[in-house]
DNA sequence: ACAGCCATGTAACTCGTTACATGATTAC
DNA sequence: GTAATCATGTAACGAGTTACATGGCTGT
């Protein structure tokens, strides 16, 4: 009966289960923008009250309508088509669009200083995305022990560390190697 | 004047900058999916086809026409539009669309049982593709020299090799945090 | 002869974005 | 009073996908 729904549909359907509170759409995208930024996509707003309107039809979420406002919470009938959307679909390989190595893969129609300074700026905006996850980590942990509320996107927000570290790790190997590509000329 | 085109558009053209080599767009394709897919995405045949279409119209390629088939070529108006991309627009940060992240986080309405169950799927696609990239490495590794035509490709491979290493540790150590929570019970 | 690969392209569609529009509430 | 934030939604558009259609060429 349900054809399938696109990821997003779910991403926000389980950001929806994280806790019980009951969020308007506005409060959905700044949870997203903290959260699933990270390693999905923060959809624009537009998106989130489309997405809501057809989660709302499918009837995975309970609505409360107010004067102005409308907010949503995951029902039962959501959280088993989350089940069924885990057990079900294959798992899905990363998507990865990654400018700065794609900008690195023509760096020879460039120059290698120009390639080092692109890698300074990635380094740069890495940081700050790194230190933004960061405090995000530190916030859950006040419930990241085995069962406990947070225990999940603890993992997951640990797993995106890893990332960031990882690319800084590449990106100062890379530019190091350019370093000396440029000292030989 | 040029009205700015998609990445992926930039992305093609510097495909075709990456040796003189004149290809068809179904060779193109193949070039794609063995670099490309790696760090960006290997567009669908169609979208190749509308593309080089419109890097034709654009005249930042040379074409070949044959009977049935046509062979594209970077020119210099090409190269220049690449150098130009480069140097002007800032670099744009990573997109990572991780759907084991994804499903990790809602792991909650699940078991750790099927959690880990996810990660040894994921485990296994990845050591595919790492492999996969790692035999194009090597590959590139006839000419992967400073001021050699692979130099950059192969830093771009190794900073793939790099992330894949990262994920394995990532989901890994998560696969241990879980059955330690399942021990639990 | 038939399968599989080489080669190109159109059509329909979805996802997701930006731009636009509206209006209430809160803080200075 | 006016700026920022909260809150919702529509419209137009672009990027990218799948499905479909066509046909040559090569190997068995």
């Amino acid at each position: 009966m349900s054809q399938p729904l696109p990821v997003t549909a779910f991403a926000l359907l389980g950001l929806l289960t994280l806790d019980d509170a009951s969020l308007t759409g506005y409060e959905l995208k700044q949870r997203a923008d903290v959260t699933m930024r990270f390693y999905w996509t923060s959809p624009a707003m537009s998106q989130i009250y489309s997405e809501l309107a057809r989660l709302r039809r499918l009837e995975y979420v309970d609505t409360d309508d107010h004067d102005l406002t409308t907010r949503y919470r995951a029902n039962e009938a959501g959280r088993e088509a989350l089940r069924t959307w885990l057990a079900e679909q294959p798992v899905g390989f990363p998507v990865l669009k990654h400018a700065p190595a794609l900008r690195l893969m023509i760096g020879r129609v460039s120059s290698a200083r120009e390639m080092r300074a692109m890698l300074a700026d990635y380094l740069a905006e890495l940081a700050i995305a790194r230190a933004d996850l960061q405090s995000v980590r530190t916030e859950l942990g006040a419930a990241d022990g085995p069962g406990e509320v947070f225990r999940y996107p603890a993992l997951v927000a640990d797993w995106g560390l890893t990332f960031f570290d990882a690319e800084e790790a590449s990106a100062r190997r890379t530019l190091a190697a350019l370093a000396a590509d440029e000292a030989l000329d």
